[in-house]
DNA sequence: TTGTCTTGCGAAAACGTTTTCGTGTTGAAA
DNA sequence: TTTCAACACGAAAACGTTTTCGCAAGACAA
């Protein structure tokens, strides 16, 4: 077992300072180029690599990002992760990864922990349960002690920093736009609870396009799910009740259940109800029909927050204290639960 | 801006030493009450937490986890990290997640990044190009420097490390099996190509299946896919040129090609032909039809990998240089993509 | 008074770097 | 022969910790 060579065990090797080591390996000016080469044959035979650890306490830097999500067993995320790590590796950059799981409490604690000395930034979606309380207070702290922060999808009017977004609403708008162009009036819409950020937006979209339609809103086609677990019956509930002819769908999942649903009831996806979803995930793409869905694109969203986030990092200029928010476009994928027009 | 408060700064506000500060945090029995009380109520004013930096310098000890796989958008993948977060917080580990993208450059790369001091140990999953070249100077190069290194899934018989796998080849001949018990014979298998060390496991199960039970092995019924991309069609043409009664498909997404190639066909699933699927993934279960898989627990496999990684890193004898493979079970989900028996 | 033991604290090393500054040697110019 | 620059290198500080060791002051017994 060959244990990691330092400058220390070059220098005694070779019977020289740490210092002449150090700077024979940057080529410095003030070493004779015998004692360069010698240093430099000698670190290459034993594979010298400087410790990255020393180096971060050192230059107090890590060239480490930081990523606080809810969870990454989810198509949107886990794209946005692939999006970061890759801009982030073009630049010498690391992610580490922590998942809130929904939940206020890790969110903190695991923001608390990297904070101290482990990242240069975060990058991060908030929890449903943040939402939730609107507590920021770790958020603002991190902030607060020049760490720069950007936020992803589920962000927050009371936090100043860097923002990448959809515009959730003007996307929803759109996609319910498309169902009514189609001659459909009862559209029924199957969204989560308000707090959570995107819901709400998408929500708003959906209220946006009817009455820009003048077609009436009606309470009983709106579904708001708190709890995925029995969203299967209730969605089912609602069409059985319903004579309808669309349905949008804040997410995948629920647009899936719905189609599941809709077959279900004996019916057929799109002849007899259209769906549209949102986000244009593995599902969308694999089911049966496939799903028309708002297409959100992970990859492009992670590597606008990892650019930002390392352009302030490497603008020494901190003076810059001029938060943006990049909206990332949105566009309709149209797949076999809609009509082709 | 508040800069993050160092032992140095209430030494210097307290007018103590560093060293009196340091062991006053840690309660030390050297210190006075009076005086531990004083800096212990300064530290919690100013909010003071230790650099983690600093701390993994002088213990040589970073409490962090190097994770390198191939994609993260993937199911199976994601569900591996989430069961390895998972298990490394519990222990005050993070995580920190490299991408190789199936390229060994990357991979190698990643790794030597991670080896220089950023984390104690590896959990891997090795990149198909990886697998195709059978170079391993990487990874028995870090395990050489001391470094503990765990694989799971993808591995590798010339690696001598811990590694956490399933039974690719019992899981497939099961799988066959009940495909044989419906009262199959023609059964279709669509693999990958054989240097991917799962795809080839797997089909051995398959063969093994078939031989055990005295059908005749045609390789007419035998697809071996070598890029993603047109799978699609080849797998039509498996269809549509041979009278199957049933696939069994190494993945999730050949499998679902499948189906949607059978209906295409103008054929029912499972009426017309059965389809198991490997990897209980997002797709299996809200495909139309749901598809009968081999369920693999990603969280499992992740917590068990973490486990003994950390295992590894916490019992100071290091002399037990006895690695140990753990297999963890799989089992048939039963979906609509099989006749109920 | 002297010697010995506690108590309470500080100095310094160590982890592995980089960098500033100082210093001894050489050779050439005066 | 003296002076001085250039050259080549080493010492030490700094990043933020923890920990070992040493040391002063006070208490107490002889």
């Amino acid at each position: 077992m060959k244990r990691k060579v330092t400058l220390k065990h070059i220098a005694k090797e070779l019977d020289v300072s740490i210092s002449t080591v150090s700077k024979s390996l940057r080529d410095s000016s003030e070493i004779s180029e015998d004692t360069r080469q010698k240093v430099q044959a000698f670190a290459k035979l034993y594979n010298y690599k400087p410790n990255l650890i020393a180096l971060s306490l050192k230059n107090k830097k890590t060239k480490t990002i930081g990523i606080i999500i809810p969870e990454i067993v989810h198509h949107f995320f886990a794209t946005v992760i692939s999006g970061i790590e890759n801009v982030a590796n073009e630049n010498g950059y690391n992610v580490i990864v922590c998942l809130s799981d929904e939940s206020f409490d890790k969110e903190v604690i695991n923001m608390e922990m990297l904070a101290n000395g482990s990242i240069d930034g975060f990058i991060m979606s908030l929890s449903k349960e943040t939402q939730q309380k609107k507590d920021f207070h770790h958020i603002s702290e991190v902030i607060n002690q020049g760490m720069p922060v950007v936020m992803f999808d589920r962000v927050s009017n009371e936090i100043l920093c860097d923002k990448v977004i959809i515009d959730d609403k003007l996307a929803a708008f759109q996609a319910v736009q498309s169902l009514i162009n189609n001659g459909f009036k009862k559209i029924a819409l199957i969204s989560t609870v308000d707090y959570v950020s995107v819901g709400k937006l998408r929500t708003e979209g959906y209220l946006q396009a009817l009455s820009n339609n003048d077609i009436e809103i009606n309470e009983k086609l709106i579904l708001k799910i708190e709890d995925v677990e029995s969203s299967a019956d209730e969605i089912e509930n609602l069409i059985k009740n319903n004579d309808l002819e669309a349905i949008f769908a804040v997410n995948e999942l629920f647009a899936v259940t719905a189609i599941k649903a809709v077959i279900k009831q004996g019916l057929k996806v799109p002849e007899d109800i259209s769906v549209i979803g949102f986000t244009d995930g593995i599902i969308s793409k694999y089911s049966s029909p496939s799903i028309t869905t708002v297409s959100q694109n992970g990859i492009k969203m992670g590597g606008k927050a990892a650019k930002m986030l390392i352009d302030r990092l490497e603008s020494e200029d901190e003076d810059e204290e001029h938060y943006k928010t990049e909206v990332i476009e949105t566009h309709l994928v149209v797949r076999e639960s809609t009509p082709t027009l």
